[in-house]
Parts: structure tokens; C-alpha cells; sequence
DNA sequence: GTCTATAGCCCGATAGAC
DNA sequence: GTCTATCGGGCTATAGAC
């Protein structure tokens, strides 16, 4: 803990955190490493060093995002019982990290197949997507939600939730999410609810 | 008519046909001129000589394939008088789409600004929506539409289905949409009914 | 372990034959 | 008008100094 001698893990956060903000901006195939190296502050050499070519260090940063998310996912879960409230814990989520760390909402929703790699579908296609379904099967069960294809259900309230966070992105939306959190929660689940 | 010279507009047409069918698979910048000369046919030179360059030829693509769906949205909107009867015949028109013209459709929903033009906003953001929004708007003014937020009402109708399309185009949804249109647009209205 | 310099490759765009 | 051959530039990845 005194010894303070430079930690190369710092080096690599800089480096997932530089790349992810420029394939942002610019896509995967848009972003030089050269221009990582400028971003981040580590050299060419650490670069490969640590991550071995490109689309590794692409792949981490997919995983390390990943995994942030849903890490964050299933604190935010945790305590919450019933249906509705997990479903509003899951749309709240998304809209304070919307607003509070855009870059990474951001890279969630455009990470695109532009890498050859068949494993990186978008994130909210994914484990998200899952556990929410997962939660509407629930309230199909219980009579919570009405009945009919689960999977539909599960699209029309993520539907409404990951495009307010689309256009608040675009800027189409100018206002915070939170301040229009309640209503389109509360749109969200009229879609759904058993009557 | 009888004349039966080569069109040039066919080798356009061919060329525009060829380089989405590629950005959408491999995105703006995966995209070599020399593939898109594979997959239509047409020389290096007279692509040159048509668009000017790559970035003209993407946006050419882009206008084209606007102005094709604007032209099947107007068609579908006429006839229909009521709010809830021309939202259903944009939902239907999305859903048809995606299942014949599935290029089309991924081709709007992935467009990006990969390419530095400031001009390229998704079409799902631009006048698609602003036309469903004034829709949303009229049913709010007479009173079909529960009050509140217009945008936040057409952010949800339209994410219902957007949401729908997507999932349907990455294989998560394995029926056609049409089998699951009325359940789908009935979630849609549902969440921004007056009660 | 970390850097800089550069090799090797592929792309966009053009020039010039037909 | 349409083609092919090619140039210059910028990229990824590596080699070798420190």
C-alpha cells in the first residue's frame, strides 16, 4: 500500500476508458490507435503490450462495460420485491446512467456488429434484456402483467425505456430523464399491466 | 423504348442497392470500394464518375432510402382518419418492412454518424418521427391520448415498436411481426390511452 | 516494461487507354 | 462513358533501443 510504485492497471483503465469514449464518437473503425495513444496518455508499445492487437482491446472494453452494467443492475435489484419495483429499479438505472455517465449508456446502445467478432451483440439485446424477461415471466405468473407472450410484453416496456434514453442521447429529449421518469415509467407499465 | 441502350441510371441504382447491403453489414468504414465493385458490378471509374466519392455515395444511399420510406409512410397515412388508425398504419408499415425489405429497415436503424457529415441523423430520429409526433399531438388535443408530455407519448408509442423491429432483426424474436402486430400495437396504445 | 521508429499492407482516388 | 493500373497516405502491428 506505501510502496506507490506506478500500478499498470492504472494504464490499462486509461486506456479501456480513452477507447471507449472514441469508439464513441467515431466507431470502432473510425479510431486509430495512434489516436488512443494521444487520448490516453499510454504508448503504442503498452498498448499492444497489454491488450495484443485492436480487436482485443475492443473486446475488453465491450466485457468491462459489460460487466459494470450489470453489476450496477443487480445492486439496484437487491431489496426490491415486487414486479413493478424491479421493473422501476431497471428504468431508473438506465436513466441516471444516462444522465450521469452518458459515454457508457451510449457505448451500450451502439455497440454494433462493426467488429468481426460474433460474440458482441448489442448490449440491451443481451443479459439485460434476459433478467427483465426474467421479471416479467414473474408477473405473468403472479397475474401481475396480462397475459400473452412474454417476450412481447418484455419488448413493450423495455421498448419505451431504452428509446427515452435514445432521444435523450440525440438530444431530442432536452429535459433530464428523471424529470420525466414518472411518466414514462408509468407508460411503460399501462402497456402491460393486467387490467 | 425500343432503343435498348444500357441505362445508367440501372448501374446507379445497382451501385446504391450494393453499398447499403454492405454498410449495413459492415458499416461505413468496413466497406471497400473494390467490394462494392464485386457486389454490383459496376467499375471503380464509373462510381467515381456518378457520386465523387465514397462520402457522397453513403449519403446518396442515405437520401435514397429516406425518401423511399417518407414515400411509403405518406401512402399508408391517407384514408386513415383516426389518431389510433394512422398510428397502427406506421406500426403495420415498420413491421412490413422489416419482414420484406429487411436491409431497408436495418439500414435506418443503423445508420450512424460514422461518416463526419453532420447531416446523417438515424431516420427513426428525424421526420419519420416528427410526423408521428404531430399525430400524437392531435390526439392529445382532442382528448383520444391522455394528457402530458407529447414527446414523452410518441417517445413511447414509437418505442414499442422500434423496440419490436430491432429485436426482430437481431433474431431474439423468431416470428414474423405481423403475427405479433396486434398484441404489439395494443401494448403501444395502451401505455399513452386515456384512461 | 516502456518507448519510438518503421515495415508492410490496404484503401481511396486518379490518370490514361479504349 | 467505362475500364484497369497505380500512386500517395494512413493504418496496424512489430522490432529494437533504453
Amino acid at each position: 500500500m506505501e510502496k506507490r510504485k506506478i500500478n499498470p492497471q492504472e494504464k490499462i483503465d486509461q486506456v479501456i476508458r480513452a477507447a471507449r469514449k472514441l469508439f464513441v464518437k467515431k466507431g470502432y473503425r473510425g479510431v486509430a490507435i495512434p489516436e488512443i495513444v494521444k487520448e490516453s496518455g499510454v504508448s503504442v508499445g503498452a498498448i499492444y503490450l497489454h491488450f495484443g492487437n485492436k480487436e482485443k482491446l475492443a473486446e475488453t472494453v465491450y466485457e468491462v462495460t459489460l460487466r459494470r452494467f450489470m453489476g450496477l443492475f443487480s445492486e439496484r435489484l437487491s431489496g426490491k420485491e415486487s414486479i413493478q419495483g424491479k421493473l422501476r429499479a431497471f428504468s431508473e438505472l438506465a436513466f441516471e446512467i444516462t444522465e450521469e455517465d452518458s459515454e457508457m449508456m451510449e457505448y451500450m446502445l451502439s455497440v454494433r456488429k462493426e467488429i468481426r467478432s460474433d460474440l458482441l451483440l448489442p448490449l440491451c439485446s443481451s443479459d439485460a434484456f434476459k433478467e427483465v424477461q426474467m421479471i416479467i415471466n414473474d408477473g405473468i405468473a403472479s397475474g401481475e402483467i396480462k397475459s400473452g407472450s412474454d417476450l412481447v410484453a418484455a419488448v413493450s416496456y423495455t421498448g419505451v425505456i431504452i428509446r427515452a434514453v435514445e432521444l435523450r442521447l440525440q438530444g431530442v429529449l432536452e429535459q433530464p430523464l428523471q424529470e420525466i421518469s414518472d411518466e414514462l415509467i408509468k407508460n411503460a407499465w399501462a402497456g402491460i399491466v393486467a387490467e
